[in-house]
RNA sequence: GCUCCGAUGGUGUAGUCCGGCCAAUCAUAUUGCCCUCUCACGGCAAUGACUGGGGUUCAAAUCCCCAUCGGAGCACCA
């Protein structure tokens, strides 16, 4: 039965259902879906929970897109928290704070609030005892392999029913530092039957040795864990809707306990699945990352080959075109590959206007230009700045005796090609022989039209890309660019200017 | 092993909750044409998907079951 057919028999049997659904108006734009509840809450609030322990990647940019989109959207609140209770195993770097921070602003957002989580030990604390006195926790000394072991048995551990007080006492001997890393922690109750085994009596508090690398934070040896800290933290400071990855889908389930102890209702939840990036060599990871800077294969964070916030940001991509690319990815919890494609096709959009345009030769093969039969070959050339903007003149391209053009442009010996901006040459066995300015022979007769640069008083530039640095000769103009000016080299991409010096410039490759 | 979650073109996404305007949206990608003194921008067109199998129903991308595939958790990481 085709559509047409359906619809007849919808008709037949069911006039009024056909009506109301020829009524019904057509509106949806592609954004985010609504969050849940949304209605129901005086201020939406989320929170952006970043480990500082290093310089964003390009996956991170997601969080902060999709919160500072619903904060536009709600009328909400944004917080930033760095939850940095691991001083160890995800130690935090003192310069990610303010570079995260930095991240964020360079996406277009502000937060509302910005928190550390090792400023708030005490708080972690005082619930903590709180916690105890309502028999929801207790001290465990059995080595985490021996528990684990219980745990998936469904049998408590023998520290399960220990009285209040002394729990109590062990908790402040915690606090006090008294127990080594690996000695003791503190466990929630939950259900240690529960029939999925990530739920069981989960640590919320262990001993760390190594000091925390804030100076605020490093007396400091009892630490939360995340679901702990972060369950905590959510209620205290308002968090009506958590956004989160999957690997963090039990989270909600542990903290529930929390929750039920305390008497909290717990906020929405939304999950979403793993970014993963096309188009780059390297991996989108924290770790990987720093281990290819320290062996040397990147020369930092802002290498345009590593997948960070830095490097594209130096590449000249605006934060808005990563955050348009990241809002398409909707909410789903599916894992999801972003195609920088996407990423820069929206930049492209926002940077061509702006961009001027210059040439450069890429592997130049030399040729002279001579007189020929269509009279005396000029002494510049002159494209235009921009297409579209004839207000902003024409570029003036002096030619000496010779230019450069990149070797698949060379025309075969006989053929003419037209150099943009100059005129048109035919290649001959001496070099290029001047033929005339009548574009005609572009326009009907199908003659290239390619890039130039003069021999002799080009600029050199290295331009840094996603694959490697490659070298070539700009236009002698492009001397008068400023830094972060943002320029397209006709017929080979856009890229932003990054440095420069009197031997050499360098430009950051944006896209094509 | 236990427990959760998911599956629409190359990529992302809309539609799925409440089955019919869905021979499936939009974007990107790719290709072709037009425009053009850039391979940019712009315009037009083409390509291309409901994981599979059962069931329910007048009607299934949508509901149910099974299978397959994929992801996540079971840390004294976040």
């Amino acid at each position: 039965m085709d559509a047409t057919a359906r619809r007849e028999r919808l008709e037949e049997l069911d006039a009024d259902l056909a009506a109301e659904l020829d009524a019904e108006p057509e509106t949806d734009e592609h954004t985010l879906p609504d969050l849940p509840n949304a209605a129901e809450y005086d201020e939406v609030t989320m929170r952006a929970a970043p480990n500082p322990n290093g310089p964003w990647h390009l996956g991170h940019a997601r969080m902060p897109s999709v919160i500072g989109t619903y904060k536009q959207r709600y009328d909400g609140r944004f917080i930033v928290r760095f939850d940095d209770t691991d001083p160890e195993t995800k130690r935090p770097d003192l310069d990610a704070y303010d570079g995260i921070l930095d991240d964020i602003e360079y996406l277009g957002f502000e937060p509302d609030e910005v928190l550390k989580a090792s400023d708030r030990l005490e708080t972690y604390y005082d619930h903590a005892f709180e916690l105890i006195e309502a028999g929801g926790a207790y001290t465990c000394d059995l080595p985490g392999e021996e528990f684990s072991e219980l745990k998936n048995a469904g049998e408590p551990s023998p520290n399960r029913d220990k009285a209040p007080e002394t729990v109590r006492s062990e908790f402040e001997a915690m606090i006090d530092g008294e127990y080594s890393a690996g000695e003791m922690v503190l466990r929630v109750k939950t259900d240690i039957t529960h029939k999925n085994p990530a739920l069981r009596d989960w640590v919320a508090f262990r001993m760390i040795d190594t000091p925390h690398p804030r100076e605020a934070a490093a007396e400091y040896r009892c630490w939360p864990m995340l679901d702990f800290q972060s369950g905590i933290d959510d209620h205290l400071t308002g968090v009506t809707h958590i956004i989160r990855g999957i690997d963090l889908q039990d989270s909600a389930k542990r903290q529930r306990f929390l929750y039920e102890y305390f008497g909290w209702n717990y906020p929405e939840v939304l999950h979403w699945g793993h970014v993963q990036l096309d188009e780059y060599d390297v991996k989108a990871s924290t770790s990987t990352i720093k281990e290819l800077i320290d062996a040397g294969d990147l020369d930092g964070w802002d290498d345009p080959r590593a997948p960070t916030i830095q490097s594209v940001r130096r590449r000249g991509i605006r934060g808005d075109a990563i955050v348009d690319a990241m809002i398409g990815l909707g909410m789903s919890t599916t894992d999801v590959d972003l195609s920088m494609s996407t990423v820069y096709a929206n930049n492209r959009e926002l940077i061509d206007d702006d961009a001027n345009r210059y040439f450069l030769v890429r592997d130049g093969v030399e040729k002279p230009i001579l007189e020929g039969p269509g009279g005396d070959a000029p002494t510049a050339g002159t494209p235009p700045v921009h297409p579209e903007h004839d207000d902003r003149g024409r570029r003036e391209i002096p030619v000496e005796d010779a230019v450069l053009i990149e070797p698949d442009d060379l025309p075969a010996v006989g053929d003419r090609v037209w150099l943009k901006g100059y005129g048109c040459v035919r290649h001959t066995d001496a070099g290029f022989e001047y033929v005339g300015d009548d574009i005609s022979a572009v326009r009907e007769e199908g003659v290239d039209v390619i890039h130039w640069v003069p021999a002799e008083e080009s600029i050199a530039v290295q331009i840094r890309t996603i694959d490697g640095d490659v070298r070539g000769a700009a236009e002698p103009g492009f001397a008068e660019t400023a830094v972060d000016d943002v320029v397209q080299f006709e017929r080979i991409g856009f890229a932003r200017v990054d440095k420069h010096a009197d031997r050499e410039s360098v430009a950051y490759f944006a896209h094509r």
